[in-house]
DNA sequence: GACATAGACTAACGCCGTTAGTATTGCAAG
DNA sequence: CTTGCAATACTAACGGCGTTAGTCTATGTC
């Protein structure tokens, strides 16, 4: 039985993010991505010096994903809105692919050369733009706010849609519309199937960007 | 000694979120809790049927804090922007009292009683402003999508804010201002105290409701 | 006063992250 | 080719977690 070469950083870091999406971040605990890796989990502890460390690695891979380029110095981008959209699309993208990734951004600190890479990239697109710099630090935050913030509203959902509207069929009577209407109003949509329940990011995104203008 | 009538869930919710708030959520293991009640671990299971239980209560309890008042019907609010704004300041003021309250709020179902008349009031509010039920829907999603993702970037920053003028003082010079002219500049505004590195709501805020105009 | 029951207790299960110490493997130096 | 070393996977265990089963006791009711 061969006892070394199985393992490396990047396989580990792989098959964790492969769990996560596929059964949840819950379902990431050492011992069973040890196990998917064939391996035992005290192995892990060889390659990484724990499970934050490994966690830190995900989440600097999805945001690899968003924006892979490194960047060189600035040049002004003349069409900053749509850069920044084009941006917060992608980004918006990535973190639907890995639903794991927002709340893990959002809950710990993220230094990674790839994070730096991108707080830098959006700073220079909007100081490029006219905006002082503090006010460019208040975007990208604002932004990044609502991108999160959609996501994991968006991912907490219990529903698909389609039993979503089934829900909303079935039960949709049990909400008294002289106390609720508004509810009672929407639910009876969902179950008429005018409304899917779901909300796209892309007019929340556009709305933000449309008030931004610079001095 | 007592065997009884020292717990309640009331006295349960309240000690949990004492200890969430002074410890933070990660130290809320029913085991400490029972032990700040002067109480074995499995007594708890005689008043909630598990910790998600526990939890749900404890972000209903928060909500109960933004919104206290139960809806009757609806009357259109004349200056809807404003009662928006009054409601948002409050539900951050509330989330800043408990830090831990967004994480939970956006990551699990909440359809308690004060929930449902929270999202009942933000739409009959929007409604009475002359947004269709639907664009309503998207709205209040996407204030809170801002809320909630405002106050977990907030409360992620791993720096209080005179250590971060420190910390950036020590270091900014380890940024490579060719590389990374504008993350430098930002550094560098911290340290000078020029920058204090906090991103307040409102302003994001009053932008978000100032795109917003009924048909 | 007897008794039924609510509610707290003890004990244990399986899972978690993590560590210490051991053993085996492949590579490099002689 | 042999020897030695470093890398790395292993076994075993620790303390902590949520949770359950079963026991016992104190209290309110008849």
């Amino acid at each position: 039985m061969e006892k070394k070469r199985t393992l490396t950083p990047q396989k580990i870091v792989a098959q964790a993010m492969s769990l996560a999406d596929a059964e949840g971040i819950a379902a990431l605990s050492m011992r069973r991505l040890a196990t998917g890796l064939g391996v035992e989990a005290a192995s892990l502890y060889n390659h990484f010096a724990g499970k934050e460390a490994l966690l830190d690695r995900m989440v600097e891979a999805v945001v690899a994903e968003i924006a892979p380029a490194q960047p060189g110095p600035a040049r002004p981008d003349p069409d900053w809105r749509a850069a920044l959209r084009a941006h917060f699309l992608a980004a918006e993208a990535a973190l639907t692919r890995h639903p794991w990734a927002s709340a893990l951004l959002i809950s710990r600190p993220n230094m990674g050369p790839y994070m730096l890479a991108r707080i830098e990239a959006l700073l220079a697109t909007l100081t490029g733009a006219g905006f002082p710099l503090i006010a460019a630090d208040h975007i990208w935050n604002m932004l990044d706010s609502l991108l999160h913030g959609h996501r994991m509203l968006a991912v907490q959902f219990p529903l698909k849609p389609q039993d979503y509207a089934e829900q909303a069929a079935a039960q949709a009577h049990l909400i008294p519309p002289d106390i609720f209407p508004n509810l009672r109003g929407l639910a009876d949509l969902v179950a008429a199937r005018q409304h899917d329940g779901l909300h796209p990011f892309a007019p929340a995104l556009d709305q933000m960007l449309a008030g931004l203008n610079p001095p």
